[in-house]
DNA sequence: TTGATTTATAGACAAATGTCCTCTTTGACA
DNA sequence: TGTCAAAGAGGACATTTGTCTATAAATCAA
């Protein structure tokens, strides 16, 4: 799967993603963990080979907010925290038991400062979320919640098989009774 | 100007921003006018001098959805058309008289193809890019309309003196008629 | 200057959405 | 298996926000 993902950049040989293999080390996961805490500098990037990954951030009432959910094949990091090297405002943690492959900042780091692939890669990753992020954008901006559902209904119908309700108003911007009248079709 | 903007990013000597200045060729446009076109290819991207421009998208519905603003000192593109080549779904438009200095995709890309340094750069420019729409998705998705506002205030106060409220208002999500009531105090 | 267009405000009302609470179901686990 | 917590639905009501409309002020072009 890892090896799909990086023959997906259509600049690596086989033995070079032999390579990239090698940097990546399995961990597994129970539900509930946390893989990046709030407030602490991300060290590691993540690729999910199972489960399903939340990440969130807390406002200044307290209240916690879902940024986005992870799936299976995708990288997972706090992506801000990833770029600056200050401390993340997201959590990442595992809403099922799961399994990743972790593979060290320093190391990439290390790689796209001497590899002109890995920078283009990189570079790549960074466009593909600046587009990802795009969409969501336009989404929030102009649509009402019971679209925003149903938008939702049709590109990730996945989200709403395996994601508590709870969860799923807070990525849509709206509260959990809304979210429940707006199934409900009133 | 655009000599900062490109000495910013640390790797350039002065030599190289000649060069890159070079690339670059002044353009004068008309308030109004349209630097890109929603449906057409981005096959430029703009540095803006002077001036504010809007970029905005057109829904199903036929509303125009403000999607963010360009002030001086920046670039200006459809960055996703850029990123993909395919059609834009914004369209840029100067909100006053403005000036620019464009550059042809075709020459960024032979560069980035070519040069590690531009690679660096462009990667940088995405990630950039990605954490400034990271901010937003916070602000639109746990904020009300009045703290949209307020924090547009502090973080953008230059926003509310240069442009027309029924933009701003399309770019926080929420309708005029809202806008002007939480100006209001109300 | 004059007239037309744009911009901003605002009243009245309807619709959307949030908050608080309760109830039922489901699922985890000791 | 029994118990407890989590998840989802929904009633009642308040608040927020949108739509439609009108008007005044500001801006711009002829």
């Amino acid at each position: 799967m890892i090896r799909e993902f990086f023959k997906s950049f259509g600049v690596f040989s086989e033995e070079e993603i032999d390579e990239i293999e090698s940097y990546f080390t399995k961990r597994s996961i129970k539900k509930n963990e946390v893989f990046l805490q709030e407030g602490t500098k991300c060290t590691e990037i993540a690729f999910v080979v199972k489960g399903i990954y939340r990440s969130y951030y807390t406002g200044s009432d307290g209240v916690e907010t879902t940024y986005c959910f992870c799936f299976p094949g995708s990288l997972m990091s706090s992506y801000s925290a990833f770029i600056s090297g200050e401390p993340s405002s997201e959590t990442l943690q595992a809403l099922t038991d799961a399994e990743i492959l972790v593979v060290k900042k320093t190391d990439l780091d290390q790689l796209s400062e001497n590899s002109f692939k890995w920078m283009h890669v990189l570079k790549t990753i960074a466009e593909q979320q600046y587009v990802a992020l795009e969409q969501r954008i336009f989404q929030l901006q102009r649509e009402g919640a019971s679209e925003k559902y149903n938008t939702l209904l049709e590109r990730q119908p996945i989200y709403i098989q395996k994601i508590p309700l709870h969860y799923l108003a807070s990525y849509l911007g709206i509260s959990q009774r809304h979210l429940s009248r707006i199934r409900k079709g009133v």
